[in-house]
DNA sequence: ACACCATGTCATTCCCCGTTGACATCGCCG
DNA sequence: CGGCGATGTCAACGGGGAATGACATGGTGT
């Protein structure tokens, strides 16, 4: 489990089922996007939310339900949008460019998404949701001509950057460092500004 | 398990340690590329090759090393090379924008590799072989200034393309299949002729 | 204060899947 | 032809993890 933000409450919360079921869901977010569907453990989760593996089944009806409703609760629209225009390539690709363990909470969802879209298991609950609250939005937000392929493209170079920063073992450093996000930058405005 | 290609003989082959190891080895690498390491059960692949699952033990002493060793296999460095440098492009953007069911075979090793490094469980194993057999070879063949780096964002596209199309669910279609080939050829072979 | 429902806890069960070891059979070599 | 090692088959085991249901407990309304 290793060291997961502990969402438990020092002194056991009072009974309060949102407040539990909330815990849940933040704990199982954190887990499902670290750890993916088949490596995130409901006895895990609920520790950390400081809850009992018996209550997931009857507030979400079972590991499906929790994966349902995590992803569901990750891709809210909001959040995506707050992205400037004029320095999003660079400010990705500095994101980017980072080791894979000081990621940036908004990070986290793609992270989420990324081993969602992966696990066979889960993929087939993505379509609706992705397209409907992902893509829907991304594409108005990039605009112009040809929005619906720039964001299909613009969200693949992400998702490809993401694991590409999971593989990799070392730190960019030096000048392949600044190549890399030179290029990267560039590559993502090219999407945006067209 | 669904209708795998079935590689197993008709009629059982003869002993022959060395054709089974092979059977599967074979059949291995489809259920990972498909499944993934947890999805994929020693059991079914062992049954498409027409083999026992006791026997995965005795060649290659657990589900870890059948995965090592299939990883090992995959990315034997030739395959690699075989893209025009004029064409690399357009004919990668082609094949994205395919179904996800159209398989090419050239795709398999790369399904193969991203199953693996989105999986907690056998990423530690891709560091050294990918960088050694993959990332070398794709340096050499980019060339040019900042080759490591373009390598890497090429890589990064190419695995977030494969990931975009097995999430997509409906076959690109129309003027936005056009764009989203022409968009995509331009940025890959953006990284590999400068 | 009492009762009743919602909330939480615990032990248990069940299933899946990798692994193991005992056994069967083939084929080669003397 | 006979035996022995290599190859293949089968049934069973064991661990891990999700699901289940019985039980405990708090809290709220009357």
């Amino acid at each position: 489990m290793t060291n997961v933000a502990a969402l438990a409450p020092e002194r056991p919360r009072k009974r309060d089922a949102d407040a539990t079921r909330a815990a849940i869901l933040a704990a199982a977010k954190i887990h499902f996007a670290r750890s993916g569907y088949d490596g995130a453990f409901l006895r895990d989760i609920a520790a950390d939310a400081g809850a009992d593996a018996a209550l997931i089944n009857r507030y979400f009806g079972g590991k499906d339900g929790l994966f349902a409703a995590a992803l569901k609760d990750s891709i809210s629209p909001d959040g995506i949008y707050q992205w400037d225009r004029k320095s999003f390539g660079r400010e990705i690709a500095r994101m980017m460019a980072n080791h894979a363990h000081e990621h940036s909470d908004r990070t986290h969802v793609f992270q989420f998404l990324l081993r969602a879209a992966t696990s066979p298991a889960t993929a087939p609950l993505l379509n609706e949701a992705v397209q409907a609250r992902f893509m829907g939005p991304i594409r108005e937000w990039i605009g112009g001509e040809g929005a619906p392929a720039r964001a299909r493209l613009l969200a693949a170079v992400f998702i490809g950057l993401l694991v590409e920063r999971l593989v990799r073992d070392e730190p960019l450093q030096g000048e392949e460092r600044e190549i890399f996000i030179e290029r990267t930058a560039g590559l993502l405005q090219s999407l945006v500004d067209n």
